[in-house]
DNA sequence: TGGGAGCGAAAAGTCGGATTTATTTGAGTA
DNA sequence: TACTCAAATAAATCCGACTTTTCGCTCCCA
């Protein structure tokens, strides 16, 4: 039950706080601890974790800061209704797709790539600028040459969609580049493609790419949301090749009270 | 110079580690301390603050889980590229809003208000349930009650956006009602319309209602967009004749001709 | 019987100081 | 030139005392 205080590579992720912070909040994002509920206090906390108190407060501030948490004086710190949390912060959407709710809004999260990132493909043929198409036209070449195993092929691909939510030179859609990266990141593990299915994807990002470079508003629109059509596609089998052990995903009123059920 | 300790409203607001937070967080969105800038190391800040050393670094430790400060030992505590800010974040947003910035990003604000929200009511008329139909309908209930003047229909206003972005069911969309809020909070202060123009707008309000109401997404989508075309033109209109005293807001490399096409 | 004033306890908030750890920098050395 | 190591710096952690806010209850008065 010790902590462990090893280094923190190369961000800030080694220090007390910050784990103690991504323990809680994956705790929390999972459900296992639910909406309301109260925690113990800082001083029980503490001893429980086998940290100072000063640390169990910071790591609190960290994830009120989110608003993953409530806190009061004499009430104490409770969690937050989801419905207010930022399901768009970086954090939040590691520790939702990590966790065994990874499936869970696989159907939100299509929805919403297919509505934002064809309207930024759209923006950034209106208002992409040379360093930008440079950086697209980099990511490109990187899928090609990566032309191997799915794996070394989410980076760029990656970055692909980052670079033409950035050439949107829109601000509110960059907060979407967390939340591809999570889809991307979880989805390499079901999307076992094969090459042929591959090249497609890798032509379908080029037409992205020279209609945003033609700046042609309509055609790159019209070519992302092609793209995104497929990779839904492609989700869509896995999901329904890998059987059916977890469930849709779509969540009801009330949150199925399946409690001790094996 | 010294700090104001009175009571927390409601919210945990009136905390010496939140107002530093914000007095930090405001200088740091306003771009009063631009990227990559250094903070005085802690013993400095909380001897300039006022405050304890505790304060300061709770309140760090606040906007670093925002993302707007980076924080390492030895090398101390740097503002963070704007790049990696969640610009949907409800406290940024209120602090970029609030500041001399708030014209700053109207148009990625409308842009993306114009992508997002017509999903949103699509969404909507696929998946609304009987309690969602109620508070839209609450909402556009107490905007026509409220027909006097702009500003107490703002609320009723902010409540028929978030609703409708509840009723999409969709995790990924609700974080866009922290914008929604900020715009509306700013543009109260612009828009000067009419009784005429105001009934027009509740009309719209309702026209989308019913299409949700109906489960036909299209036209659900399409009233939605014709509702955002119309403020959007309202806040043009504004800007237009209070005058060029602030600047267009357009970051741009070449001061691209406004292109404005019927 | 009902409501408001006030009291007490619980829990977070604040403080200051001691100590530890990580990281950079640069001096010294092979 | 490159490598090692030591000093310096700044954050990280811990600790314990004290303050403030807030809830919930009791008690008193209308």
């Amino acid at each position: 039950m010790s902590v462990e205080r090893r280094s923190w590579g190369e961000a800030s992720y080694g220090t007390l706080h910050r784990q103690i912070a991504r323990r809680l909040g994956a705790r929390i994002v999972s459900g296992e601890m639910e909406e309301g509920a109260a925690l113990p206090n800082e001083a029980a906390l503490s001893k429980e974790l086998g940290v100072s108190r000063t640390v169990v407060r910071e790591a609190v501030k960290v994830l009120a800061a989110k608003d993953l948490l409530e806190v009061r004086p004499k009430t104490g710190t409770k969690v937050r209704p989801r419905r207010d949390w930022n399901m768009l912060d970086p954090e939040i959407l590691e520790w939702q797709f990590s966790g065994p709710g990874a499936l869970a809004h696989i159907r939100d999260l299509l929805e919403v790539r297919l509505v934002v990132e064809p309207a930024a493909a759209r923006a950034a043929a209106e208002r992409a600028e040379p360093g930008d198409l440079e950086e697209i036209e980099r990511a490109c070449a990187d899928m090609e040459a990566a032309s191997g195993d799915t794996e070394s092929s989410i980076e760029p691909d990656l970055k692909f969609h980052l670079s033409v939510l950035g050439s949107s030179h829109n601000v509110f859609m960059r907060p979407f580049g967390a939340l591809i990266q999570a889809a991307l990141r979880s989805s390499f593990r079901l999307t076992n493609e094969d090459r042929a299915a591959y090249l497609r994807s890798v032509r379908q990002h080029r037409d992205v790419l020279d209609a945003i470079r033609a700046s042609d508003p309509d055609a790159a629109e019209a070519a992302m949301r092609l793209l995104l059509i497929s990779t839904l596609d492609d989700v869509n089998n896995a999901l329904r090749t890998m059987g059916h052990r977890h469930s849709p995903g779509r969540r009801s009123k009330r949150p199925a009270p399946a409690k001790r059920k094996a």
